[in-house]
Formats: structure tokens, sequence, C-alpha cells
DNA sequence: CTGTTAGCGCTTTCAA
DNA sequence: TTGAAAGCGCTAACAG
């Protein structure tokens, strides 16, 4: 079921047929209709592995993503997904749980000229690992990255929204903010922690209270928001950079008694769908996460058909969605 | 920087090197231990696109999805990941959104040789199209199957967990037992219907009422629960098919008024993590995520070695976690 | 407009 | 224990 065969039976020759394959001009149209014929009557599906390696280029893209499960993620993939489909690309996805070992497995992938190349949306922490692996491969990094690596990356501005999102909640009278924040190998974790300190100390408040998620999860959160609740000061505000995160720290203020908003504001982050329909809805930081996806295949590709293209560094808009939760 | 490189460097010839680099027995430790220096001096790497095409087989799976973004999904396909790349395979994620022109495209990497089999989560009523695309290529379907098709699956009892939970919601003294049901071209859905309305005749229960969202998403619970609340008679329990729509089905509750569990019980399906830091936590069936992914990829393995493999249909075990929503 | 030929980089007989 | 050579299925010069 090769090529040769369909040349066969169509009694050309194997460029003939490669040529119909591949739409390519100056096939006589008599020639072109037996060939179509062959290719059907023989059911023949051309080898794409055969190709790719003649090619030099397999128009698949890996995706590196450290939790699937998290609605983030696998809603920025969905933006991946889609504009790669729109410009003829594949998406591997690999869910490497920040562990190194499965992520030299996918990247071998890469040097293996297996996928043409890489978005990763690992933590920074673990960017620098991964340097050595992908090398000069087409890379971009994709809501987190690491300032020292020269590839691109696509983000919003993390310290803005988090100090104008503190701003915001002072705005609205509180005097005692929060912040739940997570794991401190990520990038974004530092830079919301700064716009937070920053906005406190803007805004001359000296109050203020921190405590780390041990993962992203709505259990971590809830741990988070129970730390908080021990501490001899309590909160009127919570912060949390993650709405995951912020799902657990509205249960573990109820579970508390205290009530959300009045006694307690909740303010989560990303703008995840279901948060609409939490019980208060959730108050968030939206980042656009379909665009943030699109526009990193966007970058990629200009990379694989220019790879001495300029590294640039996007900062996409973000916004707030104000709900009842504060 | 090709194996033939790599041989000269060593003085050795190619095959040398592909023994060296495949591990296979019968060379002298020290041309070996050249090789070896060879490899590293000048940085090789194979190029898996060559390997792939002269062993015929790839070591990618491929993985279609409906929906990334719903938590169940993503949940069986960590599962298939981490089984895959236990036996040392690669996972290739399709989102197919149930668009047949994008999971075309895929498929016709499984034809195209590039991926060596394939887990399907689709809906029951697309797989008919997806079968003629397939043909005989090693396929598995994963929660949801069509009887028809003869490829394996693996799933859990569906109408039994409906009927039991039915049972349950009886034995708690609910009366009018709703069900929020969601797209009929899911085999689950039928399946799900069929052990509720069984369950009512069964405990001679003649009240019901069931509505259909339109999707599987929390606003389309929370739609269908209106729906529900704008009848005649209103529901003092109510099952939904999935936990995503349960927590619209909670919201709308809320929104009317009606307290969770005291006026309205409220049941979930698929047993996601956030389910327990819901307000209230919800009561769910389970089931078994990861374990569903794992057996999925061992049984798809199984009939890649072992092409004429029996087809079979694995009924994996649910379980009732009962949380206050009940 | 079409055919011949070379070769992508690898593995695998077969022979030495 | 190692090498030479064939070939996986395709595309792309180069001729004709």
């Amino acid at each position: 079921m090769s090529i040769e065969k369909v040349a066969r039976l169509a009694g050309v020759s194997k460029a003939t047929v490669s040529r119909v394959l591949n739409q390519h001009p100056g096939v006589r149209p008599e020639t072109r209709s037996n060939v179509l014929d062959a290719i059907s009557a023989c059911g023949y599906q051309p080898n794409l592995l055969a190709r790719q390696l003649r090619t030099a280029q397999s128009n698949m893209l890996l995706v590196l993503v450290s939790d699937i499960a998290n609605p983030f993620c696998s809603l920025v993939v969905q933006g991946i997904e889609a504009e790669a489909e729109a410009h003829g690309y594949y998406i591997l996805l690999c869910n490497s749980a920040s562990q190194l070992r499965r992520e030299t497995a996918y990247l071998s992938l890469l040097t293996g000229k297996v996928v043409d190349g890489v978005i990763t949306m690992d933590a920074a922490a673990c960017l620098q690992e991964l340097k050595d692996l992908i090398g000069d491969a087409p890379w971009v990094q994709c809501a987190e990255y690491d300032p020292a690596i020269s590839a691109s990356s696509v983000t919003i501005d993390n310290r803005q929204a988090a100090f104008e999102t503190v701003h915001y909640l002072a705005a609205k009278g509180r005097k005692q903010i929060a912040l739940v924040n997570c794991d401190m190998r990520y990038l974004y974790s530092h830079q919301r922690e700064s716009g937070y300190r920053e906005a406190l100390s803007a805004l001359d408040i000296s109050w203020n209270s921190v405590a780390y998620a041990g993962n992203i999860s709505c259990e971590a959160g809830r741990d988070a928001m129970r730390e908080l609740l021990a501490r001899p000061s309590l909160p009127d505000a919570v912060f949390a950079v993650s709405d995951v995160l912020a799902i657990g720290v509205m249960r573990a203020a109820q579970e508390a008694g205290l009530r959300v908003p009045e006694d307690l504001a909740v303010v989560g982050f990303d703008g995840i769908p279901l948060t609409s329909s939490l019980n208060p809805p959730l108050t968030t930081i939206v980042q656009p996460m379909n665009q943030m996806g699109a526009r990193s295949v966007q970058l990629l590709l200009e990379r694989i058909r220019q790879p001495r293209a300029a590294v640039v560094h996007d900062l996409l808009p973000w916004q707030r969605l104000e709900r009842a939760s504060s």
C-alpha cells in the first residue's frame, strides 16, 4: 500500500503520484484523475513518517504542561490546539507533573525531529533544566518564563494585576488583606507577591499576611486558609493567586463560620469558567487563556519558519471580573 | 550529526553504532565504549523519525478526547499518560470537541503510521463515523463505547450506578427525585437514565422529572436546573450525571432560595477532586478515572502486540462518596 | 508534462 | 565480533 503500488496501478511513476498528492502544478488533468482513481481504488494512505523524514518537518508541536487537570492549563491548551490546527499542526501533549524524567523523555522527541518545536507551561524554576535539553530548537514559554532564557514568552503583567487587585480590595473598605500564594518555583508567584506588597506599601497599610499552598488544588487552598485563620489577627479579605486555591479558601472560611463576602472578601486568579457557579460566585482576575495559547503558537511558528527571529516577551491584557465574593 | 558521523568518529561502521544504541549483545566492551565516547563527544541524538520508519513502530499513542477542559477527561488522560510512560509510550492528544474535521486530521496520523494505536473518549454517537477512519488499527474505547463496534472498551456499569443512586436517595427519604442528564449522543447518558427510570419503577415511585443540559458545563447545569424549577412540581432531590453539571444545579437551587441539602439533595457523578470543596461538599459517584486510563492503555498495548487479541469490554468498579449535599 | 535517480537516517539481514 | 549493503516510503532535483 505504498506510493509505488499506486504508481503501478495508475501506470505512472512514483514521482507523479507524489506530485498529485502534494498538489503540485503541472500534472495533466487526465493523469491526475487516473492517479486519484488508483489511490481510492486501493485505499492508499501516505506514510507520514516517511514524508516527515524526507521533508525534515513533522507539523507536530510539543506542549509541556505541569498539570493538565488544572483548568487554567487545559484552557490554554485549547487555545494552543485551535491555533495549531488552523496552521495544519498537531499537538503532542506532555503532562510533566514537573518531573524531569518525563520531560526528558518527551524532549527527546524534539531532538529526535519528531516535533518541530515546543511550548512550555512549566514552572520557571524547572525551565533552566530544560534549557540544555532544548538547545536552540524553536521554543516558546507560555504563562511562565525564565527571564534568563532567550526564548520568547507570552504572559500577563502579574505584578500589575496583583497591585491593582489589592487597591481594588482596599477601595472596597478592606483593611486586612491576606495573600494565599503557591509554590515559589513559579515566577508568577513572585510577581504577584511583589504586586501585593508594593500595593500595601503604596496604600500605607502595614497589616499583611501570606500563606503558601503546597500545590495548586482546592485542598491546598483550604489548608493555607486554615493556617491564616489560626493566626492571631484575622484578614477581612483574601487574594488567592489561583481560582482553584480560592475555592479552597472559601471553603475553609465557610467552615470557620465566616460569611463571604460580609466577613471576608475573596478574589481568585485565572478566570476559569466554573468560578461563576460557585457559592458565592467568585471575583477573579481573568487571564486571556485561549489567546495566550494562540499567541504562543504564532510565535513558535514564526520561529520555526525563521529560526533567527527576534525573541519577544509578550504581555497580554488581563481583566477583573467582579462578582459576589467581594 | 547522523549515525554515520558517529561511526566515522569512532572508527566503526554504522551497524555497530546502531548495536550500541539499541543495547544489542555481542559488542566488544572496548568498541562499545569507543562508540559511547564518540556519541557524547559530538552530542549525537538519534533521529527518531528514521528509526520509526525503519522499525515500523512509533511508540506513540493517539488520545481523542471530546473536551480536555472537563476535569473528568483530564484525570483519565493523566492515568493514560502515566501508564503509557511506564511502557515507554508517548501521548498525542487531540481535543476533538467532537468535530469530525479535527478528528479526521488526527486519525490520519494513525493511518500514516505516526502513532501505533488510538484511545477514544468521544461520545458514542461520534464513534461510528470514526470507525471507517480507524479501520482495524489498534483501538480502545474509554468511558464511552459503541456496542456495535468491535473494539475493546473500559467503562463502569453506568446503569447500575444510577440505579443504586436513586435507591440511595429514596432511602434518605426523598420522594421526588429528578435527573439532570446531558447530551443523548453519549451512551452513558442513556444508561444512566435507564438506571434512573428502572429504579423509580422498582421503588414504585411514579414522580419523575428529567432535564437535559445542552453541554457539560456549570452553566448548562444551571439552566437545566432552572428548567426543573419552572415546572409545576418541584423535586426534593436531583441526580446530575456529571459533577460539573451538579455545580450548576446547586447554584441554581441556591439562587432560587433552596437550601442544599435541607430542601434539595444533590448528587453528582465522576468524583472530580474539587467536589470536596464546594459549598456544601457534593455527594458523588466516583469513577476510577486514573485506573480507567491505565487499563485502556494496557488493553491497547496488548492489541498492538497481538493484533488479533480478543475484544474485551471491561467494567471497572465505581463507588459512592457521601458528603453534605445529600 | 513525466520518469529516473538519489537520499533522508536508521535497522537488519547476511557474510566475513 | 564487526562490516557491507539493502531498504523502510517518501520527495526533490534533474533529465527528457
